[in-house]
This record gives structure tokens, C-alpha cells and sequence, in this order.
DNA sequence: TCGACAGGCAAGTCACCACTTGCATAACTC
DNA sequence: GAGTTATGCAAGTGGTGACTTGCCTGTCGA
């Protein structure tokens, strides 16, 4: 999956993620006031909405239609890719191979 | 830190992690050479030595100068700032607020 | 049924990012 | 000291991504 670390590269979705953290199952229009009064952002609403159809595809957001509205949750797991790739311990004083070369 | 997030952006980046994390502590060099042969990447030793900046930036790689080499190490410790910021587990099926609006 | 509301679609613009190109610096070898 | 090796710097280019603009679809309430 390419898409998650696209999708947490832009600071207004990471903004989005943390505000559905906050109050999951918003609706766009609720998340584009709540990102303009907590967090100073002022997309306009159709910038919001392809941050979310990003942020869907690569599994971060779940969506679910009623009627008019279609609500939005976080969904933490993909994060979990990244740290199954990479160990997230310190390995910065761990410089076995060089210091066995020499 | 703004930067982890740009660095784990590109897919070139996260290869040279996944070298480092293989074989740590290798020069510009070394690791041309072994993203070729692994990794199927081509890019010029140019370009691999400012995807190492951005990542030493962001810090997830560790540089350290010994005469004319360079050498590097991967670095896990920023990515605890991913799991720190959202919540890991699936909350997926946990749509409380909607459940409790309808 | 009509108007207002919530959201979607698609083309166009602009800036940034990855990469190249060419040269420069510094260290090791002989 | 001269040539080679390892890396650094800096300007230029092309393509992608964020955002806008304008219009369209579908739903709810009166």
C-alpha cells in the first residue's frame, strides 16, 4: 500500500485524522468548521473532500452513507504497516558494522 | 516535526530505510549499489544522496563522518511520533456516535 | 413540488518536489 | 604532488499534487 504514506504526507489530513480522533463519524460540513475554528485551516470544502477520498483509499477513513449526509471514522490499523516495517526502537547507538570493521 | 512525514513520503526513501534497516551503517556508494541490485532502483548517486538528507532531516537516518566516507544508520525513534499521535488499533466497528445520534 | 442542503464530478491553475547537470571540495593512493 | 575516489553544492527542468471553479446529482423539509 503506497496510498497511507501519500495519504500522511499532507499536514491538512493529518489535521483530519486528528479531528476524527477527536469526534468520530463527522460529516464533511462538521469537519470543515471544526478544522477552520481548532485547527486555523480554511480549505474550502471540495479540498476537504479530496483529502477524504485520499485519506478512504488508503484505509485511514471509513465511510458510511444515510440519506444526505455520509459520515466519517478513523481507522487506525493501516498504521500498523509502519511499524511492522521498520523496527521503531533506537538503533542509533547500535553502529555494529562499522565499528566491527574497523 | 513536519519532516517525517515528506521523508516517508517517497517510496525511494522508504527503500533506503528498508536497505539500512538490512545493512546498517553504509556509505552513499554501498547503498547506490545495493538499490540497484535489490531494490530494482535506479537513481543517480545525486538523487540518493537527497533522499539521505531529507531522511538525516527528518531523522531517521544517523550520519557520521569518517575521512572520506559517510556513513549512515537507521533511526526508528521518530516513527514513535506516528503511533504517539493516533490511536493504532481498529475502531473501525466502534461508530459510537452515530449509533448514539440515531 | 419547490427550494435549500449535503455532497460529487471534472477540467484547469499553480507551486512544490524529485531528478538531472555540471562543477567543486576533500581525502586517500601512488 | 598528481590522479582517483567519495561526497557536496546549486541552478534548471518536468511531472505530480493541492487547490480552485463551475456545474451537477440526490435528499430532506415546507
Amino acid at each position: 500500500m503506497d496510498e497511507l504514506y501519500r495519504a500522511l504526507a499532507d499536514p491538512t489530513r493529518r489535521a483530519i485524522l486528528d479531528e476524527l480522533v477527536d469526534r468520530n463519524g463527522q460529516t464533511l460540513f462538521e469537519l470543515c468548521g471544526r478544522l477552520i475554528m481548532k485547527h486555523g485551516i480554511e480549505s474550502s470544502r471540495q479540498a476537504i473532500s479530496q483529502h477524504l477520498e485520499l485519506l478512504e483509499a488508503a484505509g485511514l477513513v471509513v465511510t458510511e452513507r444515510d440519506g444526505r449526509y455520509k459520515f466519517h471514522w478513523f481507522n487506525g490499523e493501516p498504521l500498523h504497516q509502519i511499524t511492522k516495517r521498520w523496527p521503531t526502537k533506537n538503533s542509533k547507538h547500535n553502529k555494529q558494522r562499522k565499528r566491527s570493521d574497523t
